[in-house]
DNA sequence: TCTGCCATTAACAGAATTGTTAAACAAATT
DNA sequence: AATTTGTTTAACAATTCTGTTAATGGCAGA
C-alpha cells in the first residue's frame, strides 16, 4: 500500500505543479523540465506518469474545469430557496468569486488558452453543459417568473450571467493589479470589489 | 525615397505580422517565422531590423499601449462639458469599448503577458501615468464635485474606473465566444453588452 | 533465493526555434 | 565605371526543449 501512496504522492505533485505552471505561464510558456523540479522529480518521471506535454495539460484541464463546475453547482444548491432572487442571485455570485479568488489566473488562463482554441473549448464544453445542463433551466424558469411576477428590472439570462461572470472574473484578474496600481493589499481590493459588484447588481435588478 | 518607402513597408508589414501573432498567441507562443511568413519576408530580415523577438515584443507593447492611451484620452477629450456627469461617463465609456473591440484579443493579451510581468508592467505603468496623469487629476475633481453635489449616488474613482474597464475589457473578451455559446453574431452579442452595460452604470450612479 | 515488475535515473536523441554569417545584390554617390 | 551603403537571401550554428532508452535498484510473490 506504501508504494501506491508514493506513487500518488509522485503523480499529485506533478500534478500540483503543473497547475501552477501552465496556469501561471500558459501552455506554450510552460516548461515541462521547471514542472518536474518544481515537484521534485527528475522529468524523465513527467514523461513516464503522463507521456507527454499535452496529455500533461489536458489533466489539467479536466481537474480545472472540474473544480470550477462543482464551485457553481455547490453554490447554487446551498441556496436558500426563502431567499428573494435578487438575494439568491447575490449568494450565488459571492460563491463564486471566493472560489475564483484562490486561483486568481484561473479567468485570463480560460480567456488565452482554452476559449481561442476550438478542440479544447469544444472539451471543456461538452463537460459544462452536461454537468450545468440541469441548472440552466432551472434558472432559467427561476428568471423567467421573477421577469414575469416583476419581482424584478426585466434582464435576459445570458446578459445576467455575462454580468455575474464578468464582474467576478474580473475582479479577480485585476486583483493581481491591486498592490501595483493602488497602495491597498489585495484582500483590501477584493473586498471593496465585492460590495461595488453586489452594489451593481442589486441596483441592475431593483426596478 | 522609394527605397525608404520600401523600408518601411517591411518594418511594417513585420510589425502588423508581430501583432496578430503576439496578440493571439502571447509572447512564448509567437513564432518569429510564422511573423516573418505573415509578413511575407525571409525571417533573416525578422532579424535585421529587429534583432531580436525580444525587442520585437517590446516594439508591439509600445505601439499597442501608445493606441490604448490615445484612445482613452481622445474619448475624454471629444467630450461635451454641457452634459451630465452620468452621460459623459456613458459616452467615454461606450467610446472607450468601441477602440477595444476593434482588437478583442487585447485585455486577455494584457492580463497574461503584461501585468504579471514585473518588467514590462513597469514599462506601461511610466507611459501610462505621464500620459494620464492630468486626465486622473482632472477626473478626480469633476467626481469630487458630483459626489458632493449630490448629483450622483456616492462612487470612489478607482470603483468607478475598474467598472468602466471591467464591463468593457470583459465585454470584448467574451464577445469571442458568443458564436460559440449563444446563437449569435460577435456584433449582435456586442450591441447587447453595451446596453447592458450602459443600463448598469446609469442605474449604479442613480441615487 | 530467484524472478519479474515497477519506479527511477542519467544520459542521450530529435525536433523545433532562435539567432548569425557570408555572400549576392541593388541603388545611390562619386 | 567604381565605390559605398544598406538590403536581402540561403545556409548554417546554437540553443532550448521535448521525448526516449537502456541501465539500475528495490520489492513482492513464487
Amino acid at each position: 500500500m506504501a508504494e501506491k501512496e508514493d506513487k500518488m504522492n509522485v503523480e499529485k505533485a506533478i500534478l500540483d505543479a503543473a497547475t501552477e505552471e501552465f496556469l501561471s505561464k500558459g501552455f506554450s510558456g510552460a516548461r515541462t523540465v521547471a514542472i518536474a523540479e518544481k515537484a521534485g522529480v527528475t522529468h524523465a518521471m513527467l514523461h513516464y506518469y503522463f507521456r507527454t506535454k499535452e496529455k500533461l495539460f489536458e489533466c489539467i484541464i479536466d481537474t480545472v474545469i472540474k473544480e470550477l463546475i462543482d464551485s457553481v453547482t455547490e453554490a447554487y444548491k446551498r441556496q436558500d430557496a426563502s431567499l428573494s432572487f435578487e438575494d439568491r442571485v447575490v449568494a450565488v455570485m459571492n460563491a463564486h468569486l471566493d472560489f475564483i479568488i484562490a486561483k486568481p489566473q484561473l479567468p485570463s488562463f480560460l480567456f488565452m488558452e482554452i476559449f481561442p482554441s476550438t478542440e479544447n473549448f469544444k472539451l471543456i464544453k461538452e463537460k459544462a453543459s452536461s454537468a450545468l445542463g440541469s441548472l440552466n433551466t432551472q434558472l432559467k424558469e427561476t428568471l423567467e417568473s421573477a421577469n414575469n411576477n416583476e419581482e424584478i428590472d426585466n434582464i435576459s439570462l445570458p446578459m445576467l450571467i455575462s454580468d455575474v461572470v464578468t464582474l467576478n472574473a474580473a475582479t479577480a484578474i485585476s486583483s493581481q493589479l491591486a498592490t501595483k496600481l493602488l497602495n491597498i493589499t489585495k484582500e483590501e481590493y477584493v473586498a471593496m470589489r465585492k460590495q461595488e459588484n453586489e452594489i451593481l447588481i442589486r441596483k441592475r435588478l431593483k426596478k
